[in-house]
DNA sequence: TAAGATTGAGCTGTCAATCTTA
DNA sequence: TAAGATTGACAGCTCAATCTTA
């Protein structure tokens, strides 16, 4: 490794680890880690997103979407997500239902208490995505770390 | 958040998440895991590094470092290092001395299979930064993910 | 046989409590 | 009292095994 590559590589390990601290202790005062987030917003958001397309969960009702998609959109292993489902689903943050569909299906479904917390933490994890990187950093710096990203997880998957 | 934010932000949390767990992948093939390999790669290169400041590791013992400036170095709390080293001293990798200038602190002794270990795993996680990272970016891009890096790990060290 | 999902064992990490020495 | 370090309880993750349905 160059001084030049070295540099880079030892500061983008140290602001992941660093800055996922900082969100994880924000976070942390409104009741939810990193993971449960990631888990409510990606569930509030996915069906939503596909909703024309797949005509599956009409706008009046509270999210749901099944387990195996949940876990690929998010890069996650099923057990991964499973064992992280029956822990917020002790919590009352979701809920599991069979999929009418699909026997061997489940899926997830957001529950009122669930919209509550992910509602509640958003304003707070935005803010501090904001504060403590985006604000700090201008647009062509954005987009370069946009491209880099973009670029890793590509060759990634290529491999795979 | 703006689109171009959304997509940077995006992008280098997957970035992130695939990155390392590639590289977690690679370096298990050499029974170690990232957090062995980030404390025997320190453990190395730390007292090497301020030697003739501090003149306390002569060049030919193996390495020794008090347990807190490693955790500091690393940016781990003391819990997380000493449940650590508990573990890897159980598989022979390091062992744990009484620092004879303070009685309350101790330091890590890598043992010669730690630097059997280290040594052997090195050469693989270097190619992997390389092939997966490196080598897939400019030097333009590298230094602009540099300097992004620094700039918001001194923004929340700042804060603290 | 494969796909969707769960489970249990065991390793890793956090937090608060504890112990010893400065 | 504070600093250095360890410990125990518990939450989170991975891996392999398992179960059910397609």
């Amino acid at each position: 490794m160059s001084a030049e590559e070295e540099r880079a590589w030892r500061a983008y390990r140290r602001m992941y680890a660093t800055l996922e601290a900082q969100l994880a202790r924000e976070l942390a005062a409104t009741g939810l880690s990193m993971a449960d987030y990631t888990v409510l917003s990606d569930l509030v958001e996915l069906p939503d997103r596909d909703w024309l397309r797949r005509r599956q969960t009409p706008k009046q009702d509270l999210p749901k979407l099944r387990i195996t998609e949940l876990a690929d959109y998010m890069g996650w292993s099923q057990s991964r997500l499973s064992h992280h489902l029956a822990r917020m689903e002790r919590r009352g943050l979701v809920r599991r239902e069979k999929d009418p569909t699909d026997a061997r299906s489940a899926v997830v479904v957001l529950t009122r208490e669930g919209l509550r917390a992910i509602t509640g933490a958003t304003g707070t994890h935005m803010s501090g995505v904001r504060r403590h990187f985006l604000d700090l950093l201008t647009p062509r710096q954005l987009a370069t770390l946009a491209r880099i990203g973009e670029t890793v997880v590509a060759h990634l998957e290529e491999e795979a």
